[in-house]
This record gives C-alpha cells, structure tokens and sequence, in this order.
DNA sequence: GCGCTGCTTGACCGTTCGGTCAAGGCGCTC
DNA sequence: GAGCGCCTTGACCGAACGGTCAAGCAGCGC
C-alpha cells in the first residue's frame, strides 16, 4: 500500500502501470487482479485508508480539550505533522480532486473532517471567541491553509514542522492583522 | 485552446487523448503537431497562458492603490472572480502540481504572484498594520485559502462570488476571532 | 498555368496499457 | 496421497495511445 502511494505520487496516477506497481512488490500480476478489482480500486482505497488515518491523528491530538479554539489549534497542528510524515498522500488527494470519478470519494471524506471542524467553530462563535462568519466556509478556508502549506513548505523547501504549524495557527485564528 | 482546457479539466490530462482533442476541434492531427511538439507542451502553454491572464487580473484591481492591506484585499476579491470565471483552469493547476514535469512551469508563474502578495506584506508588517509573520508563509496560506474556497463553494456548490470572496477577505484579515 | 510555401489531412505505426486466464504450487483435511 | 481451496504466475489479448508522414490543397507571386 505504502510502496503504491509512493509511486503514484512520483510518477503520477496514470503514467505509473500495474506492471510497475507488481514489478515494485516483487509479485505477479495476477495477485494484483486478485485483491483489487481495478487500478481505479487500488487507488480508491487508498484515498480511504489514509483518509482514515489522518482523521484518526486528529482525533488523538484533540482529545477531550474542552476548549473549542484550542481543539481548533490542536487539529490544525496534528494534520500539518501528520502530512509531514504522509507527502505521498497529499498529492494523492491533490490528483483525485482533478478526476471525476476519484472526487466523490475524495469529498466525503473530506466532509467528516470539515464537519468536525464546523462543530467547534459553532462552539467558538457560541460563546463569543470567534466572528460570526459562515463556519463551514471558514472551514474550508483552514484546510486549505493547512495543504498549502504543506505542499509548499514541508515539501518543497524543507521547514521545520513546527514553525510553519505555528504561522498556520497564528494566521488561522488572528489572520494577518496584528 | 479554451475547449482543449474544457475537456483536460472534465476528463482528466491522460485520459484525454488527442485524437479527442483535435475531434472537439474539428481539425486533423497533424495539424496538433504542426502547432505543438506534444500534448504535454500544450498543457504547459495552458498553464502559463491562464496564470498571465489571472495576474493581469489581480493587477488590475489593484491599480494604484496605495493601502497594503487593501491592496491584498482586491488581489483576493480579483483572483476569487477569475477563478469563478475559470474553474478549469484552476482543476488544470492542481493536476499539475501532481506530475513532477509540470510542477516547475507552475512553480514558476506560482511565485511570481507570491513575490507580489509578499512585497504587499512587508509593506503591512512595516507600518505596523500586519502582524510580524514571515511574510512568504502567509502568502501561500492565502493563496491555499482562495484556491480551496473557490474549488469547494464556486464549483461544486453553487454559491455567489461576493459571499465566498467576502469570507475570504474577513478570514485572511481577521483570522477566525472576533 | 506553374511552382512554391504554409497549412491540413487521416491512415498508419510501434508501443504500451489494463486486464484475463490456463496452469501450477502449496498447505490443508481426511 | 488424493482432493481441494486458496493464492500466484506471467504469457497473452484487444484496444487505445502519442506521434509520424506521404499526400494534398489553397493562395500567392510570377
């Protein structure tokens, strides 16, 4: 699964074969058709699984904080180490974004995070810690500061972890005003 | 060159073929190749023409004005609407910021609207309107800001620019406190 | 009318792809 | 050891791809 990952991101989706993927496992190519019914399959998979992971860290860090912004900041952070330990899989979710067929499964799961999200800004707007702006708009706004940046900083250049999570925190919850 | 962005953005760059291409078209083969040396030079003529069209863009909303912080705040409301006018395009940058060949043509036009956006920071930082973050951070968050709502709220849901673009503006100003 | 240049055609080519399948181990039960 | 699932193999297939090219055509100067 990890070894796909890597080659679907190096190479790309369509341009890396079965052939490739079974030469690179050491394996025939039957035993791919065996557990995967197409490459589409494979792929969709695994979109899930690290979707699923993902989550799962986010989940961990958040624990029961009962602090809606700070559950916020905390989430924030969890996925920017997360996607520094996962490149391979942000390009993935980069590409499936650009295919029909791959988008639904991309978005749903994007939906539970996003939903997630949009619990606690409803909590922070609540009690008065956060504007009153649309929270699922809002929502989306964060993550797309978090793959930004780790698409930009963490891969391209080679920044620390840490100080591009805390510009992303500080920009999230105070934007770029002082 | 709009209806070979129309058909890469629906089907996808390698699915595409050019044969669908020059059918769409109307026109033979040859006269493909007489034109471009390939189907990825196409792709990279593409991606520079739709990037000096959305610079042009941002440049001329912001025209002269003086502000800094304003200044960023049109750049947005002016790459939000092109974007909501060029949803293709947008799907055509993410592809090809998967495929390691296409990344650097991307690359380079990305940075130069970055560069922009930076000199707009330090200009904010300077008189004391923009909090002291590393300016070139905060460029790609906003950047990862715009192109996410526009992908997420202007494409898939159908809701008006001015809505989006005015979350978007509050949220990279103000971040999401009140 | 002739020749030339710039553009256009689409049949064609070599290659490679996703996917199939007949055949063959390997380990289990009885 | 016979029989039987479960997995594994890799040669093979039809289809489709990106790209080529010999041939043709329109317009223009002469």
């Amino acid at each position: 699964m990890t070894e796909s990952t890597r080659l679907f991101a190096e190479r790309g989706f369509h341009p890396t074969s079965v052939s490739d993927i079974v030469t690179s496992l050491g394996v025939g190519k039957g035993v791919f058709y065996w557990y995967f019914s197409s490459k589409e399959e494979l792929l969709a998979q695994l979109l899930q699984a690290a979707q699923l992971d993902l989550r799962r860290r986010q989940q961990g860090a958040i624990g029961d904080e009962p602090d809606p912004v700070r559950r916020i900041e905390l989430g924030i952070r969890a996925s920017m180490q997360w996607f520094s330990e996962h490149r391979d899989a942000l390009t993935l979710f980069q590409f499936a974004a650009t295919e029909e067929r791959f988008a639904p499964v991309l978005r749903a799961g994007q939906e539970v995070a996003v939903d997630d999200l949009v619990r606690h800004l409803k909590d922070a707007i609540g009690t008065g810690r956060a504007a009153d702006q649309d929270p699922q708009i809002v929502a989306y706004a964060i993550l797309g500061v978090v793959q930004q940046l780790a698409r930009t900083f963490l891969f391209s250049r080679e920044e620390p972890v840490e100080r591009v999570a805390d510009v992303a925190v500080a920009f999230c919850l105070h934007g770029l005003e002082s």
